[in-house]
DNA sequence: ATAATCAGTGCAAACGTTTGCATAATGTAA
DNA sequence: TTACATTATGCAAACGTTTGCACTGATTAT
């Protein structure tokens, strides 16, 4: 006895219609419905409806890899930035894609993870003619540039953003973090503060190294004395290190009277260190953070702080990328666009003077 | 006279060296060379070292839109997301990110901006068979679902997290909204809590209704009162709208002594406005949030929440998306996944009973 | 010694689209 | 009428890789 199962194959490859298809149905070639799918001048009106309709109808979807092979063209850019789920950089992403979107390319996204191994990895992934152009933020470990070399030789344009390479001709988007930093110091000192605290970031990356010389630099114009204790060290800004900063500053014979931070988390720590010892924000300690994060304006009393223009940092790099794949002379000048920061003036600054 | 300028090509098409060159480099056939990059068994181990080597020597990078297109597999995967600059979801990305780089994919990301047009408008791009499989977090406008049907008649398949259709038979990657609610104001109930107070979000949302309902349940469950005058109805769970719902509480004759939101941006309003007018937080009114935000665990008093496992919802739907993509009997039936939450209990809700 | 097996390699087609060039059909000017 | 320009379409090659099949020469089993 036999027992005869009917099996459905589910999995049979549901076959697109094909170009080649389309020809078959209207008895043209595919050159034509190629052209006229593509609103190719050469192709008279009539035949250029007649295949665009047959193609509605059949549903016809062109293989965009098959397209993107003939062309040599993805029309689609590649990112690597250390981590999406850092607020700054899903700002930047946004604006990337945006701009992108509009444009017409799609972007396709990598974590480094802050590990300059996994950065290394991404380039070579990248490299194999996945994407037209690339733009990146150097992870924290980065120290050498070797694997972006190959780009250059490959025509894929390279765009840096924020952490950027030193010392190299690279086009890369930025802010002044000098200027800015001198600003909000600058504001601390016209609302009358004299004991300026600073946070700062790690000192083996450049933009945390500008933004504490912009601080030293404001002082020196103003003659204030420029006091090492007043300066906390951390190694990522993070909010415990900056109650840790905070709390050595609150110990000071002579408590600062005002601080500024190179990030609103630890703005926040010094914020809340301060206030729970009693001192009174702003009267007695002015605080200013740096890059505009979603609590400092909703944190009491609301922050001062910079706007470091994240979202317009990655729309300007999508440009310049996109720029730099169209251009059929592939300029040999390396560019680097730097964007004006803005001071937001909130409550925890705002003392009487 | 004439001068004879010397005219630098800079922009001369780099071509690439293909499997081509080295074959002929090696007086192979290009099928050898391709076998051999793949360590194919067919091949000799002597000539698979060969090959190799002169690939690094000569810089070979295989092209992997020509891969992708004889092979009919980009091993890439798309994802549809209102915006990625919203913490929840680029936490989200990270996940699938991170799944999917291990799994030798790639991700390629786009916003719908909460539009329906432009989620329609994406659905049509990532049909070009550019990824094997589709991740989608619905747009708050979405209401129909026309535009994914295709992805099932291609054999792409869907995975939809967090915002997903509704009586449609999908794959889906959740969390319990109903029973995380409704832990939630168990634990206002069991801190001693009578009077309890909600911030609701869009009812037209799934996720924002089981919420409420919820919330209403665990009510039930211990025999309080329902009171709709201590619902704030919202529209998108802003700060601002959190602001105006606290400061409708507060004006009862009968303050609420718990207060449960739907979110951790209205909980930080109803903390803020509750804490201005001189309401002790949690001893007279104890609050909990929804999502653990960043904020939650900085802003002081740190509010109780629930972690809805945002990283682990993206690393999940890259895992059921891989899964989908790579089982060669593609299930017919559709599955869904809801991750445990957990009550993170922080200073907000510890009154003492 | 013959047949069968097997390891190692090459041939050639295929994937679906695009595009330079050729061709056919029509219109226009001399 | 002839020559030429114009318009609309088709032909066929190309993009670089992968893969089924065929082939060769060597080894093993009968």
């Amino acid at each position: 006895m036999y027992i005869y199962a009917n099996v459905c194959y589910s999995f049979m490859k549901k076959s697109r219609t094909t170009l080649k298809d389309l020809a078959k149905e209207l008895n043209l070639s595919a050159s034509t419905i190629s052209r006229a799918l593509g609103n190719h001048p050469g192709i008279s009106e009539t035949t250029t409806k007649l295949v665009q309709q047959k193609a509605e109808e059949l549903g016809f979807i062109p293989n965009s890899i098959a397209s993107s092979f003939r062309k040599k063209k993805t029309r689609s850019i590649g990112i690597i930035v250390p981590r999406i789920d850092i607020y700054f950089h899903s700002l930047v992403i946004s604006g990337i894609e945006d701009f992108a979107y509009k444009e017409g390319y799609n972007v396709t996204i990598f974590q480094s993870k802050d590990l300059l191994k996994r950065e290394q990895e991404i380039t070579k992934i990248l490299q194999n003619k996945m994407v037209e152009g690339v733009i990146v933020c150097l992870s924290i470990e980065t120290d050498k540039y070797d694997h972006f070399k190959k780009f250059k030789r490959l025509g894929i344009p390279l765009v840096f953003y924020d952490r950027v390479p030193t010392g190299l001709d690279v086009n890369s988007i930025v802010i002044n973090d000098f200027e800015s930093a001198f600003t909000a110091t600058e504001h601390l000192i016209t609302k009358g503060c004299k004991r300026i605290a600073h946070i700062a970031g790690n000192q083996s990356t450049a933009i945390f190294k500008s933004r504490f010389e912009g601080y030293k630099a404001a002082l020196k114009k103003y003659k204030l004395n420029f006091d090492a204790n007043l300066v906390g060290q951390t190694h990522n800004l993070s909010y415990e290190e900056g109650i840790i900063q905070a709390s050595r500053f609150l110990k000071q014979t002579d408590l600062p009277d005002g601080i500024f931070c190179a990030n609103d988390y630890t703005a926040v720590s010094a914020l809340q260190v301060f206030m729970k010892a009693g001192v009174k924000i702003p009267d007695e300690t002015a605080i200013v953070g740096f890059s505009n994060y979603p609590i400092s304006r909703v944190i009491e009393p609301h922050i001062t702080t910079i706007n470091d223009r994240a979202y317009e940092m990655g729309a300007e790099a999508a440009k310049l990328s996109i720029r730099l794949i169209e251009d059929e002379e592939e300029s040999i000048k390396s560019e680097t666009i730097s964007l004006k920061t803005e001071l937001i003036v909130r409550e925890s600054s705002l003392k009487n003077c």
